[in-house]
DNA sequence: GCAATATGAATAGTATACAAATTATATAAA
DNA sequence: TTTATATAATTTGTATACTATTCATATTGC
């Protein structure tokens, strides 16, 4: 098998058991991933804009904006469109959120962090960095954004 | 921060970079990620299952039907039930599915695959088994599921 | 042989997640 | 001032992705 396979299919295995995470965290808790990483958010920042909040868990602000619909539907969030900038809305906390909040296990499971803690020091900061460093390899396109030649450019050329 | 808090997030831009790759994909090529990994499978072993496919690339059964569904009906691939055992689906591309797959692109990123290739023999492998590292540490809560000891179960016995 | 169980795939329902388009508002330019 | 552009959030539409359930078919036990 390609290098670059077998790292495909240990990355799948990766989200996957993030999603599974998610799931059993709905069932067992009432949140999914998602949603208790943006109440988090909201709770370091009270007030926060969705655009904020996308940035922070690596989002789209649409995708904020769904899973805020869900928080405010069940009334652990609220949303507040300021007076002075009306575009903007800040994002709040219920009372019932921020208890749900108190007593919210951790978005990774806790048999993971705790095996991650194990690791000794330097090997925590290695395995972030080479996920950082594959991060931004695969985030480079959006910068270079391409400017390749194409085949037939030159060609083209008079 | 702490330090599984950077590792979340340094996961999500990876995931989220994916997923871009993905949506990329689609609007180029007409294929998503997804689609374009269950059709290499497919053509790799001709008759293929349901369940073997969703194996091969780590996805529930249940996703993989609505991605053939999607393929199906678009003429990309057919499925054709087995007279033998008449559970059992075997799943094969059309000739419109071969051709197409034929110039198809690679899943990641060919920016992505290029900087990864120009990584020393060494760097690669060592990328490959963190991330597998990473997958099984993540993946061991389905294996020894909890056994632990809560902090009242001791004083419970007599 | 026939009931109980097991297996393979499909269906129903929910939640992410995105791009593209839209709405509303604010700021800059003419 | 009015037009153009930019920004913030939402809406629309599509595609994953899961669990739980259902349907059809096989296999096993009695």
């Amino acid at each position: 098998m390609q290098k670059d396979e077998e790292l495909l299919i240990a990355l799948r295995k990766v989200i996957r058991a993030i999603d599974l995470r998610s799931k059993q965290l709905k069932k067992d808790f009432g949140l999914t991933g998602p949603q208790l990483l943006v109440m988090q958010n909201i709770v370091k920042q009270p007030g926060i804009m969705v655009r904020q909040i996308a940035d922070n868990i690596t989002l789209s602000p649409a995708t904020v904006t769904s899973i805020l619909d869900r928080l405010e539907a069940r009334e652990l969030a609220t949303r507040i469109r300021s007076t002075d900038d009306k575009r903007r809305v800040g994002v709040f906390l219920t009372e019932q959120g921020k208890v749900l909040l108190d007593d919210s296990p951790l978005p990774l499971q806790e048999h993971f962090t705790n095996r991650f803690h194990q690791l000794k020091e330097w090997e925590q900061s290695q395995m972030i960095a080479t996920m950082q460093r594959l991060a931004s390899m695969m985030d480079a396109e959006k910068i270079d954004a391409s400017p390749v030649l194409e085949v037939g450019n030159l060609a083209d050329k008079p």
